[in-house]
DNA sequence: ACGTTAGTGACAATTATTAGCAATAAACAA
DNA sequence: TTGTTTATTGCTAATAATTGTCACTAACGT
């Protein structure tokens, strides 16, 4: 599907600057990126629109069932596409790098808890973080470096 | 144990915020703070502890093992006296409340997946986002509304 | 093409949190 | 105890991420 039926699905104006997003969004191999990391990927390409729309977007994007947003440690939101289905994440401390994985048994569970509590479950988040294999043998990580500033901590606590 | 020793312990220099610190969070019930929550609770009790300080002996909690700091859907952090053993938890959207539980089987799979990954980990957080059953029968929750605060987004996406 | 209305860009404002630094209080030895 | 050393505190300023404001502009329906 084009970006602009995507959009047009979503209930939101076909308008340049979500284009341009969406697109990027879809096209990145970066698959989890931090506002700023998406405003300062666009302008890499040429795109100049501003950091308080590439917000705005995002949060609609986020509300139209396009993007995940996701509170990793650190506090800063990082969003996703949300173009598979839903799955949980490991991040690497070191390295920064996620790793994805969908566990049918852990989704069960969740689902049965939340019954026997009484409670109607909307969504939730697994995070487990930890040091990932690369890191651990030789320091290095297979993956394009681009993803450390997204995810992990700026703050140096 | 005593506040006293429980920091000794935590290989922290006992002084009098971080005394008030802890021994207001071992005997609130109420389980989720804020910084600011804490400041604000010190307060109506009469002690001057300056919000900077708040921050800083919660992330030396934090360190030593003392307290838990949660990144819950909203940004902020939330900080929960680390006195019982590890649970994850179920967040109620409409009240702000709160469940606590723990699942062998879920830890369980947590495990195996992180293994099979490459990863050692290092911990881990499940949340769970709903609406509880009070909320949905009768609009009102059981529990103490000045937990609302501190759990839910303040902002109003 | 044209007007209406929602969307955007630039920048100011807010919020949560951290940094810097002079004043103070623990710890510990004399 | 008292003095001395060094970590800690309390202010206040600074920073980082995000949101609000508002004049300008671009979509969409006619």
């Amino acid at each position: 599907m084009s970006s602009n039926a995507e959009l047009k699905k979503a209930g939101l104006k076909t308008t340049l600057p979500r284009l341009k997003i969406l697109s990027m969004l879809e096209s990145t191999n970066i698959r989890h990126m931090t506002a700023e990391d998406v405003y300062k990927s666009l302008l890499d390409s040429g795109e100049e629109i501003g950091l308080a729309t590439v917000y705005r977007v995002l949060t609609q994007f986020e509300n139209a069932g396009l993007v995940i947003r996701h509170n990793f440690e650190g506090g800063r939101s990082v969003f996703e596409l949300n173009d598979e289905g839903h799955h949980d994440h490991l991040v690497c401390m070191e390295c920064g790098e996620v790793f994805e994985f969908y566990d049918k048994a852990i989704e069960e569970r969740q689902r049965k808890v939340a019954e026997e509590s009484g409670f109607v479950l909307d969504n939730h988040s697994l995070y487990m973080y930890g040091v990932c294999e690369g890191m651990r043998n030789n320091g290095k990580c297979s993956i394009n470096k681009k993803k450390l500033s997204s995810v992990l901590n700026t703050s140096k606590r």
